[in-house]
DNA sequence: CGACTTATTGACAATAGTCAACACTCGTGG
DNA sequence: CCACGAGTGTTGACTATTGTCAATAAGTCG
């Protein structure tokens, strides 16, 4: 399989990477001052473009570097010695992907692309260099890792407690929500993944998705062409997931 | 409800919190030379005893500090308004709690002591501000929250992917492993939390969970008299956990 | 000791998984 | 440009696993 291109920065646009990135206050603290920015810039040193099917990195290699996706959707996956294959998040424009890779120095699962993608590269020695230097930084990065542990315990409480149905909902609603947040619309979507995608990602077989899908359309609250959603009741989904066995 | 004792330390003792305590190999990094060690023993500010059944702290209350175990023994648990309720994780001696806290600057769930237990006090605004002058400070806090997103990586396949009783016997294998890691016995422990704790966090009903038990009993891999569990056959528990269906 | 919580076990029900057939989509090459 | 084929998605019939309800036993704490 092919590597993805890393476009190197010139002095050019490294110095203008971040401050005039878009996404930027979804990457950055407010309120830096102007020297804070200008050393900011030089966090980003490449940007990949990665092709569909293709891995930003996979579990196991040396862990240098967090991305930032500016455009694309990716899904992590881990795969076990003993055959167990989970997906563990999809991840689109504005997201951070690699964090777990700290720990241990190498990246615990692999990153893969579900369509072209360009990501920031953040070498993790100068992010850690620069946080040391710039408190808001510094804070901004332990409230990402923290709310990476807190998207976790909310996938931990889906596949504790919900049933079928009832995670298929969370799923919908919760991509939902985070396209609304990046600016597309909220109700209409293609989903990147296959229903076995989703199916490893909810804990459940892509049969049993399958089904949801087709109850959910048979009930009227989305409309399913394949990968073609269309959410026509986003409050009846809701109403769905809050119904636990009180 | 009682609130939780805090000891204020005095000056004599802040000296030697932690490079006295006989637990810093697992909170503090190694090689810090005396300056830093200084430094850090004015990280801890104060101890707490918890007793059985107290809370720490709960959902919703703002975010101060995380919390080091120096004796006992935690669940965590998150209690959503719709009436689920799930254990998140269990904590003992040595371990960190409440790193979930700082991404929204409220503690996310609620820590509640299994045990009578002691914990160090770690405020966050002044670990931040410490790690920003000590770098393997800082490196060792980002690894801690790495690992806990990667532990919670690992429940996500616990409870995507693996059945009833694969599910129990990996959780039977983590807990022998964490007892060796802090100096007890592997094989022979007391369970501190109950059969509903333990469904709740495998995502299993407490039923399912004493018939597990029993089955492994009866298979020979454990002996259970209530919540003291001795482990006959680790191997063979390892086993069931590595039989995915490939 | 006695009330309460916790654990075990059985019988039955519900949910999701398995296996299989068929339909649809998309990309490739004739 | 169309046809073919691989991959993906849908649906049905049946099965396995886990959940539910209930009765009983065993601990625990005041």
């Amino acid at each position: 399989m092919e590597k993805p291109a890393t476009i190197p920065l010139t002095a050019v646009n490294l110095r203008t990477a971040c401050t005039q990135c878009n996404l930027k206050e979804l990457c950055l603290p407010v309120g830096l001052d102007d020297v804070d920015l200008e050393r900011i810039d030089g966090l980003i040193t490449a940007r990949k473009k990665v092709k569909r099917q293709q891995h930003l990195y996979r579990a196991g290699e040396p862990f240098e570097a967090i991305y930032a996706i500016r455009t694309g959707f990716f899904k992590t996956d881990i795969l076990t010695e003993d055959g167990r294959d989970q997906v563990t998040g999809f991840q689109m424009a504005g997201e951070i992907l690699g964090l777990d890779g700290i720990s241990t120095d190498r990246h615990v699962c692999n990153a893969v692309a579900l369509e072209d993608s360009d990501v920031c590269m953040i070498p993790f020695e100068r992010l850690e260099e620069l946080s040391r230097r710039i408190e808001p930084l510094q804070r901004q990065f332990h409230k990402f890792m923290s709310r990476e542990i807190v998207r976790e315990q909310g996938i931990m409480m889906l596949l504790g407690s919900m049933r079928a149905e009832e995670r298929l909902a969370a799923f919908l609603i919760n991509l939902s929500q985070r396209m609304r947040l990046r600016g597309y619309s909220a109700s209409e979507f293609h989903l990147r993944m296959t229903r076995e995608e989703i199916g490893s990602y909810l804990g459940l077989k892509l049969e049993t998705v399958s089904r949801a899908f087709s109850k959910f359309q048979d009930d009227g609250l989305i409309s399913v062409h394949q990968k073609h959603i269309q959410i026509l009741d986003a409050d009846g989904l809701r109403r769905l997931i809050g119904r636990a066995n009180v």
